[in-house]
DNA sequence: TCAAAAGTGTTGAGTTTACACCCATGC
DNA sequence: GCATGGGTGTAAACTCAACACTTTTGA
């Protein structure tokens, strides 16, 4: 099996970043400033450098197209069976899904984006290429995850009350979600800090602020143990 | 965004294939003939023809040096992100995983392998690039997947004893199963169609053959539900 | 004092585990 | 008739779902 001298296949990366705010799951689209795409909202992504591991090339792409710098990045998918699926040729995609906590960023269209913008998830407008399924598998691969990995903390602040918690898992999985019932599965994971501070700005009682223990989960992931969120 | 000109990486596919044959779990690697890797056995795969889709990549490339048709294929993994994984320079590859009932093939080593040979997972040599990585990722997603996909009937006969389907599980999952248990929960599934017939050419009493009923998993999944499989 | 959201326990139903003996077949 | 593996039921422990009132705060 020689090298592919001939191959002509273009790789690129693209990411679906997820936000979250006010019970509002978001995603981060950009406006293509030039080509063929030129005023479509896409994903953030673009071609791999030719010395560039792929998770580097996303890390890149976010910072040049948005200025943001992401917390928790994971491969989803690789595109590359519709051989039409970009008009300039044959290029394949690997797709990550990222998560971030978008109060901690402004974000500002770079150098080749028109504009970056986060939308709501249920109106996300029609994307250029095939990034509309790009992120409808990633909300599906979001929402499977957050039943059994610690992945949602890094949607919230640092330090959040209880029911930004609960808010965020009845948005994600789209249900609704006992109060009791859920803060007891929580704390009875121990992998939350509770702390001596409380919401401020709010509006009813403020409730306590907690922390994500990230070195107890890790702790007892190793020894086998598995979160498990899952209701009803 | 231009489309990259002066990108050179060149894209592959390999594929973990999985085989399932008296209580043991075994891989399909083959012997390369040609190159720096000539003489180690590494997984099936090869590179990307420039009109190809992915996934008919794939099943070419396991006809070629296999002579094999595989029954469940799913994409694994993309490894790209060490640059150096192939000392012939810069090789991205989107990893597959396969199950096959081995009983209905006889491999046979094709024009770009030396030789094609099945080895029990747990005695798997060294192999060439980064391929025992892949094969350790592949067992980790398929001990998962198990639990929760009715995919392990793929690594058996059409027709199959009760007994072959909890033998899989129990060494896939490397642990010990109650039989009465395990029998309750996949009949309680009702996936399972009963037969008239029985195994033949068995030492001990024979036992009733069931089949997967595709049909009846697709239309309980496609209404939210979920096999579970899980123990202890 | 009112509105808004936080905090808190118990019970019944259902599920999961643990466990041992008899049955059918081939030699 | 013996060795081998197939087939079967039940009780106790545990887990999950359902459910409503009191507390704290700011306006």
């Amino acid at each position: 099996m020689a090298i592919a001298k001939n191959q002509d296949i273009k790789l690129a990366v693209d990411a679906i970043v997820f936000g979250y705010n006010q019970n509002e799951l978001q995603v981060l689209l950009v406006k293509q400033k030039f080509g063929e795409m030129a005023n479509k909202w896409v994903l953030p992504g673009g071609f791999i450098n030719n010395d560039e591991p792929l998770k580097d090339a996303v890390i890149r792409e976010l910072n040049e197209e948005a200025g943001i710098r992401v917390d928790y990045l994971e491969q989803l998918y690789t595109y590359g069976d519709n051989v039409h699926r970009d008009p300039r040729g044959r290029v394949v995609s690997v797709a990550y899904y990222a998560l971030v906590d978008p109060s901690q960023f402004n974000i500002t269209a770079g150098s080749d984006a028109k504009d970056a913008k986060w939308f709501p998830l249920l109106k996300v407008p029609k994307t250029g290429y095939d990034h509309n399924k790009m992120i409808q598998y990633a909300s599906t691969r979001l929402s499977d995850k957050i039943q059994y990995q610690p992945i949602g903390f890094e949607l919230l602040a640092d330090k959040f009350p209880f029911s930004d918690l609960e808010n965020l898992y009845i948005t994600i999985l789209g249900k609704q979600i006992d109060r009791r019932n859920f803060r007891k599965k929580v704390l009875a994971s121990e992998i939350l800090i509770e702390t001596n501070e409380f919401a401020s700005n709010v509006v009813g009682r403020p409730g306590k602020l907690y922390q994500f223990d990230k070195s107890r989960y890790y702790e007892l992931a190793k020894s086998g143990w598995q979160l498990d969120l899952k209701f009803l």
